[in-house]
DNA sequence: CTATTTTCATGCGTCGTGTGCATCAATCCG
DNA sequence: CGGATTGATGCACACGACGCATGAAAATAG
């Protein structure tokens, strides 16, 4: 019942080198081990696969049909090992990746882009979703790791801060907001607000922070995605209140960051996997860098290169629903 | 450098079942020896397969991309290894027998026959070529066995009678020596006789025996091939003397057989296999089948079945390269 | 909420089996 | 004809795989 893969590497070995002794050397065993061993293939087969005469080796005509075959064993075999192995060595393979869309566009190309230079034979997918199907994905094993919000105590899930993203108030240069280096949530009350609607997430978390401290913001535009609302408020229209992350370093130069404290309200950006998974190499790989890159870069979030630019100019629906 | 069978097909079970002890149940060994193997695999990939909370075994996402491949494996090779033990148990696989046309036409088929109704899965090629091109065919490994004339000393075939094949007259009923048992060779030169032109190895093979014996045979007329000399013997031309196996039993009514002796002169058939090479189980059934057949059919040969009949009748080109 | 059962991992002693060394038998080559 | 090469065999040994007993963790039952 058992099968002799050692004995099938032997016959091939032998067939093909013509020889016991120049294949008992390609195999780093002694002639006497690598003759026992197509013996005992033989026996167990109850067929003879060579004809051995004392001074040579030749094939019987079972040996010459088995031999293409074994030879393909053999190889898809010790290929397939050869991959396996390779792959924890290098840390190759596949990673998925679900991810909130802010992060999506504007943290994580940076990261990829990290990703790529130092595993060029990897391939990432993203799954950019809203939270909840994130937490789904990676639940489900769609994705390997999941980047999106804090998330309410999760017994199977192991998650990881990797930002903290506090929210600013953003302004037009002009503003008279803009001259602050920091206000006071209070002090918005003088402002004309761009909100981000209600079914937002952020929008949600945000309010609720707020409430504990008494704190109600009131806007007085009302708009879907943050992105319009940085479009506003380059237009000069008003200010709006929104995770800095939303803007990276560049994109609207016109639009100033201003603190906001008292308190300071931040929503938390975490990295999760699923309790009790052993991420694959790759992904591993990709977890780690994704954690020393975040926490070097700290809370201000990444510079926005090139590459995310780009993606963010380009984004379609820009919408917050993380 | 050395594969790890075992595991891989431990890890494929235990992924298959979803559980060691089930897989362990399966492959006949305790759950401790299982869970071993995996281990040992997945020390030697350096990854890990599976994931095992003391309750249940997921696989790791390396672990499913692995798996296919894995399952393909252990296929394939349980799969060639059962079709090999499965080839020697049963006699099973392909036989190429190279073989003189009068023999491939006449005798072979009762055995092919009696071969195909014992080996139904088995298939049988014939070669029928001339002597030395069978000769060729089994030193070549093109045929595992060969059936011709006795030849030469030949020290790297092994060769093995299968039949005696005595020189007879054949001449019609009405033919005057068609009333007697036996007639000598000399008693021959009153009788208008058909023979088989020099070229014939048959001709040359008696002509050789008779005159160590004095004797010549004249013909009055010549003809090619065997069953052209049969065809005038019907039409009661003359007499001709032939190998009684050129003749199958029954298939000219008209034509008698008379023994001819002082001295009996035979051609001998025989077998031959390569000297040294270990036949195919196919082939050793066919060869062993052979002796047994002809050796009881005795010397005059295999009684003519309707199959071989036929094919001697629809000969396209009938003659006696052997 | 504790007891029981199930499931996988680990420590330990044992046995099997594959291995190498030395040697033999047969063939090739000078 | 003798040395060299090649594959097979006898023998002793050691590594490794195995099973048993046990442990730890978690689901299930009462």
């Amino acid at each position: 019942m058992k099968i002799d893969i050692d004995g099938i590497q032997a016959f091939v070995l032998v067939a093909e080198l013509g020889g016991f002794h120049q294949a008992a050397e390609k195999l780093h065993i002694s002639q006497t081990a690598l003759s026992r061993r197509v013996q005992k293939l033989e026996r167990y087969l109850g067929l003879k696969l060579l004809d051995r005469t004392t001074r040579s080796v030749a094939l019987t005509s079972v040996g010459r049909d088995f031999f293409p075959r074994a030879l393909r064993l053999v190889d898809d075999l010790s290929g397939s090992i050869a991959r396996l192995q390779d792959m924890s060595r290098a840390s190759s393979g596949d990673v998925v990746v679900a991810c909130v869309p802010t992060m999506a566009y504007q943290q994580l190309p940076g990261v990829i882009r990290a990703y790529a230079a130092r595993y060029p034979a990897n391939r990432v997918r993203v799954l950019d979703r809203s939270g909840v199907q994130i937490v789904d994905a990676v639940r489900s094993g769609e994705a390997e790791l999941g980047i999106g919000l804090k998330l309410a105590r999760n017994p199977d899930l192991v998650e990881q801060t990797i930002l903290r993203d506090p929210f600013v108030l953003y302004c037009h240069k002009d503003h008279p907001a803009s001259r602050r280096a920091a206000l006071s949530w209070k002090a918005l009350a003088e402002f004309d607000l761009i909100a981000i609607s209600g079914t937002s997430v952020n929008r949600a978390l945000l309010d609720h922070r707020l409430q504990r401290h008494g704190i109600a913001l009131r806007g007085r535009f009302e708009v879907e995605h943050p992105s319009t609302a940085i479009s506003l408020v380059a237009a000069g229209v008003g200010a709006a209140v929104l995770p800095a992350a939303t803007l990276l370093r560049g994109s609207f130069p016109d639009v100033r960051r201003v603190t906001l404290e008292h308190p300071l309200i931040s929503r938390t950006i975490v990295q999760f996997v699923k309790r009790g998974v052993t991420l694959s190499p790759a992904a591993e790989a990709f977890h780690a860098l994704l954690r020393r890159t975040i926490v070097s870069a700290g809370a201000g979030g990444i510079d926005g290169r090139r590459a995310s630019r780009d993606l963010v100019v380009s984004r379609k629906r820009p919408d917050d629903r993380d």
